[in-house]
RNA sequence: UGGGAUGUAGCCAAGCGGUAAGGCACCAGACUUUGACUCUGGCAUUUCGUAGGUUCGAAUCCUGCCAUCCCAGCCA
């Protein structure tokens, strides 16, 4: 017996292990593979680097995806790194929600959180050192000049007037710069390397500005600040990162972080590796864009649920599960590509489907009246809470003479292949009974159908019939005077193209903006268990969709669900060709 | 007319000289007390951007061409 045990944990542990080795290979994977072969790193260490000037998307899930996967994968660590080099964009609003983002991945920084500003001293140093050596001057020309003087992509640049001062000079200006005793803009400290180089960083990169802004962790110690390509490498450097995984458009910017690397003396010596940034369909991935949605008030806010950021996705209902497993499954590589976002809805939908508890809403309600059921009776039928989990039982639904069915479920006139209710026609409403539909009321003036009548057969109580007889359709339903009232919000995607980017085709991208991506729906009907849904709890309501209750407009008294999304709708498929052919 | 990169199905993506994995989407069917889920089958063999070459053999190696993306911030 204990063997047993022992064995089937050995097997499960080897089972483990297989399945770590068979996790999807991808580029970055294999260089590592190859460092740790070749010697070159014993160990992974990777970081994440936002720069506290926005919130998380779903592109920079991938790319944690990505860092804190492959130290995962190789049992080493990752890194939570700020990139808070710019003051005038950055502020501590953001360095908190992208913590929150990041942990509510899943993601274990553990007691590695670190800022580039940190680093700042240290950054100082090197810059000296760098001066020191004669390979970095302090430049007078304005920025308009260093513009001019960099030369086009097809010209070679030529070189700044004060690119040969003494180190002594360099030395004190420097110093002076970190002082506060010069104009903002009016030097830099400049990297001195080619002017002639066809890859425009390597043009004598600026690597320190003089901006006399208030720091939002530095406060108003230093008004000179290290740039991007200074301090990333030797930040890296300075954390013992070995592998610095970043998005293809810092391929260009490789020769400089190895220049860095090469030129200064650090105690490690990091290696960067590209890989293509996540776009996807029906949605726009670039902060500013995302920043203008927010800002002219065509969202909500960063958490608008048709947001792509990992809050918006929360508030809507996503799971960190489905995200990763999304992530997962759209692979890395280097090939610039536009995820489907259908793929995404496919991850969300087999999550929920598995642990998401069913329940009964009727968005659009219809009075379904039931002639010859007792005017005063209520039953209660025991109705599963998720088929996919037997084990976790039934649930009450009280049932009485007056119910709601969704107004699509009925049609005075349907056409083929449908099979829901419509006069003479037999249904069964899910957990209770069949009912044959005598009549309906129709409002002369407006056409509309207010009332359906029909009959039911007690034979067929929990939704059998003891003659075998079958019906096609089973539609869901909510007794009238047991149901309460919610609002609920159908999502749907942003934008009405695939690629809204893509100004050759579409113009602005907000003039693709989907009028249609939020419909508030009041005095949707809901069955009574709902009544107690927590903020955040999701639930699939049956052929409708999976539903989120939302965590900042829901009260008590009046719940809000957000749909999360649709079920696949095999139906409107067929109707939606019937209507075109 | 500079440099860097990338081209495998509608969308991702394996493939690493031995004869095109997988997923999503889509189509057809089975099952179904959710038109969901699940299951079965189909979906690149004048084919791997294209034209040549090397080879017994090429998506894989070589050469040319074409297309697309990125780079001229004191942003990251």
């Amino acid at each position: 017996m204990e063997d047993d045990i022992k064995k089937a944990q050995a097997n499960e542990e080897t089972n483990k292990s297989e399945e770590l080795k068979q996790t999807p290979k991808n580029f970055i994977f294999e260089e590592i593979e190859k460092d740790l072969a070749s010697g070159r790193y014993t160990h992974v260490h990777t970081r994440f680097p936002p720069e506290p000037n926005g919130y998380l998307h779903i592109g920079h899930a991938k790319a944690m995806y990505i860092d804190f996967g492959a130290a995962e994968k190789y049992n080493g660590v990752c890194n939570l790194r700020f990139d808070d080099t710019n003051p005038v964009k950055e502020d501590v609003e953001y360095v908190e929600s992208i913590k929150n983002d990041v942990r509510w991945l899943g993601f274990d920084w553990e007691d590695r959180l670190y800022f580039a500003s940190d680093y700042f001293d240290q950054l100082y140093e090197y810059a000296i050192e760098l001066i020191k050596a004669g390979k970095a001057y302090v430049c007078d020309l304005s920025q308009d000049e260093i513009r001019e003087y960099r030369g086009t992509l097809t010209e070679p640049g030529k070189e700044s007037p004060y690119r040969n001062r003494s180190v002594e000079e360099n030395l004190d200006l420097f110093e002076r710069m970190k002082n506060g005793e010069f104009e903002e803009g009016s030097r830099v400290l400049r990297a001195k390397i080619d002017m002639s180089s066809p890859n425009l960083n390597m043009r004598d990169p600026v690597i320190y500005r003089i901006l006399k802004k208030e720091h939002h962790r530095t406060g108003n110690k230093w008004c000179i600040y290290p740039m991007y390509d200074f301090q990333h490498p030797l930040s890296d450097a300075i954390e013992g990162i070995t592998h610095s995984l970043c998005s293809l458009e810092y391929e260009d910017h490789r020769p400089l972080y190895e220049w860095f690397i090469n030129n200064v003396s650090v105690p490690h010596k990091p290696r960067q590796i590209e890989f293509a940034r996540l776009n996807m369909t029906y949605t726009v991935m670039s902060k500013r864009k995302l920043n203008e949605l927010v800002q002219n008030k065509y969202v909500s806010g960063w958490d608008d649920p048709r947001m792509p950021t990992l809050s918006g996705l929360r508030r809507r209902g996503y799971t960190p599960e489905a995200i990763k497993d999304f992530l997962e499954r759209i692979g890395v590589a280097k090939t610039e590509s536009t995820v489907d976002i259908a793929l995404l809805e496919h991850c969300i939908r087999e999550d929920l489907n598995k642990k998401a508890p069913r329940a009964m809403a009727v968005l659009r309600p219809l009075k379904l009246v039931i002639d010859n059921y007792p005017e005063d009776l209520t039953e209660e039928f025991d109705i599963e809470i998720n088929p996919e989990q037997p084990e976790l039982g039934t649930r009450k639904v009280p049932f009485s003479r007056v119910l709601y069915i969704e107004r699509d479920d009925f049609m005075e006139n349907p056409p083929k292949k449908y099979y829901r209710l419509a006069p003479g026609r037999e249904v069964r409403l899910k957990g209770a009974y069949f009912v044959t539909c005598t009549g309906f009321v129709k409002d002369e003036n407006t056409g509309e159908i207010t009332e359906v009548h029909c009959t039911y057969d007690p034979a067929s109580r929990g939704g059998n019939s003891p003659d075998g007889r079958n019906v096609k359709g089973t539609i869901h339903w909510v007794s009238a005077k047991h149901a309460f009232e919610a609002e609920v919000r159908l999502y749907d995607r942003l934008f009405l193209v695939p690629n809204p980017d893509d100004e050759k085709e579409n113009g602005d991208y907000k003039s693709c903006l989907n009028p249609n991506s939020l419909q508030v729906l009041k005095g949707c009907k809901l069955e009574p268990a709902l009544k107690d849904a927590e903020p955040g709890s999701r639930y699939q309501f049956l052929r409708l969709g999976y539903f989120c209750v939302d965590t900042v407009d829901s009260t008590k008294d009046c719940l809000v669900f957000n749909r999360i999304v649709p079920l696949k709708d095999t139906w409107a498929k067929i109707a939606a060709k019937e209507t075109t052919t």
